[in-house]
DNA sequence: CATTCTGTTGACAGCGCTGGTACATTTGAT
DNA sequence: ATCAAATGTACCAGCGCTGTCAACAGAATG
């Protein structure tokens, strides 16, 4: 059986409420007695018990991740789940999963959700984290909540990282390496994503003095078939463009594909690159050159926000992590004609 | 502020004993009784505070799922959240993840993750489904417990497939080709999966009268870079294998990368296959042939073995689950000489 | 010196539920 | 009809903790 609080209060000779004090870091204890009272804690090997703790303060503890459920094994909600676990780790807030199913309304999904797990914080990854419908029903419900690079005014807690400048970044560097007509195979409309990397891709070619022309931006919807898709349609140009900067990565291993296919070399016939940093990036061949998306880092720094947003509800933080290039060998200089 | 039991009690004219042996299933309550409290439930939407329960009943309702953080973003662990979360759905019970960290002894980080979160069950994948000082700890703290592909007869539920079957198909599958020399990048040595997918390759080079050498098989750490370097050991060979098995899909895009950089065509010049089908063998190119790993399917009836092991400790459940060769591109018939 | 204030501590109730026990009712066997 | 056994129900305590509020000491103030 283990320790419960009160043989830490009978064991450092306190009441039980003064330990309790200490485990809720509160701030009217004696140095002493604090001090006391944690070696107790230690000595017993005490953890106080989270049902308890959540029953008695009518609170869960608990911070909800919710996400789209993955269709392909989604290295991003994974890396995100690792950085929110560490974030909690070491405080006494427990992570929650829920994967939307995409058959339901988001807004039922919460409601239910809510009524069963009862979270104090909700952290959303795009797309929910732009769904304005979700975050007023959150609000609605008085909960906290954290949103990945949402960019969304609605939300008070947002982390994300700038990726305009990085998809310039990434088409500014095709340029340096010779390239002026640049392929892109977008994402899905209405994602902030598709957005973002988009505006990059023109902020990029308008700082190069490259006129921006609309026939090299073909749709993509995220996946490995829109990549190949997008591919065909700018391979089939009388005039293709020598390197493809897809909106992601899964669409970058579609424009591989059709490639390798029409037996073009890469990066020798066609410099590809993609964005986010999967792992597949590391692992296609030749390695895919990309933006490395700091999502461990999100995950914390979402699960930091939220928590000081419980403790100070009208604080508002919107940070922005860094990124990194991701260098491959999937981009080199376009062949001398 | 959410119904309670005392609520449905009254609404539905029973005490709220009558409706806790309703909501846990307990069976002397009368039919006519029990439609009507569930009547009563749906009416007013009662939702049983977990915290309450879990303090009162002295159970967590918690599910542990223990696995390996992984470096890369692991889709396998991914796919196994997924299934471990549907098979919570509609049960009192709730998923919480642990990452091992590689650094610390998993014993001790068993002993603190049970005395924070006091799991009712755990769900272990490898590598750790097959320490049995782990196996044995959670014995001693008498929790019940899932292993995953562990084959541990320390282990009294476990979930897995016919790694050896499977492994054995996808050899076949090439010598069915006409391939006649085939290497293997091995697994790591200790792991299960290393030793079932070396037998499956033995099984089928046995069957279709080919002796095996020793010199074919190189090992591996199940890692990218282990790949290449199998294929380097490979390629370099006098008689060099005309298809390589790898044992897992990292591995194999590693081999595809060490032939791409020999300029040999796949699968024109070399077969490669692997095994799990993670999301990267869609993604290469070409597609990658592999063995479809049932992930999530693996995951549900984990979660489903736990709980009947809760409701009767002494059982003992030993699942297969169907695995599906998934054939792609990467296989062909050898060059003729 | 009395008075107020602040900081620190403890007594006690109760969070919402389930387990046990005592009691009420039904069922089946005689 | 009668009784024992089986079935179903009500009541109460208490799971381990925190919130409320009261008590008290010492410091600051008049």
């Amino acid at each position: 059986m283990p320790a419960r609080i009160e043989d830490v209060a009978a064991h450092a000779g306190v009441s039980t409420k003064t330990v309790s004090r200490v485990l809720n870091g509160h701030p009217s204890v004696r140095a002493v007695l604090r001090t006391r009272i944690e070696a107790s804690i230690r000595a017993l090997n005490y953890v106080p018990n989270p049902s308890a703790r959540s029953l008695a303060g009518n609170r869960s503890y608990l911070i909800a991740l919710l996400y789209d459920n993955p269709t392909s094994g989604s290295s991003y909600v994974m890396e995100l789940i690792v950085g929110v676990l560490q974030a909690c780790k070491g405080t006494p807030y427990n992570a929650v999963l829920h994967p939307f199913e995409a058959s339901d309304d988001p807004v039922a999904q919460i409601d239910r959700f809510v009524a069963h797990h009862r979270p104090d914080a909700v952290i959303l990854v795009p797309p929910h984290a732009n769904n304005l419908k979700l975050l007023q029903r959150l609000d609605e419900l008085d909960l906290r909540y954290a949103t990945i690079s949402s960019r969304s005014h609605q939300s008070r807690i947002d982390i994300g990282f700038d990726e305009r400048k990085a998809a310039a970044d990434i088409v500014r560097q095709l340029i340096a390496l010779g390239h002026r007509r640049i392929g892109h195979v977008a994402g899905l409309k209405g994602h902030g994503a598709h957005v973002w990397r988009l505006s990059g891709y023109r902020d990029a070619l308008r700082k190069a003095g490259i006129e921006y022309d609309e026939s090299l931006v073909v749709p993509g919807d995220f996946s490995f078939a829109s990549g190949v898709a997008g591919a065909k349609a700018l391979l089939d140009r009388r005039n293709a463009p020598t390197a493809i900067f897809a909106a992601n990565d899964d669409m970058a291993c579609g424009v591989m594909r059709e490639a390798h296919a029409r037996g073009l070399a890469i990066p020798g016939d066609l410099s590809v690159c993609g964005f986010d940093d999967t792992p597949v990036a590391m692992l296609v061949s030749p390695g895919l050159t990309t933006v490395h998306q700091p999502c461990r880092e999100m995950g914390r720094l979402a699960v930091e926000g939220v928590l000081a947003s419980i403790r100070d509800p009208a604080l508002q933080l919107q940070t922005h992590v860094p990124y990194a290039l991701q260098p491959r060998a999937s981009t080199g200089a376009p062949a001398k004609r």
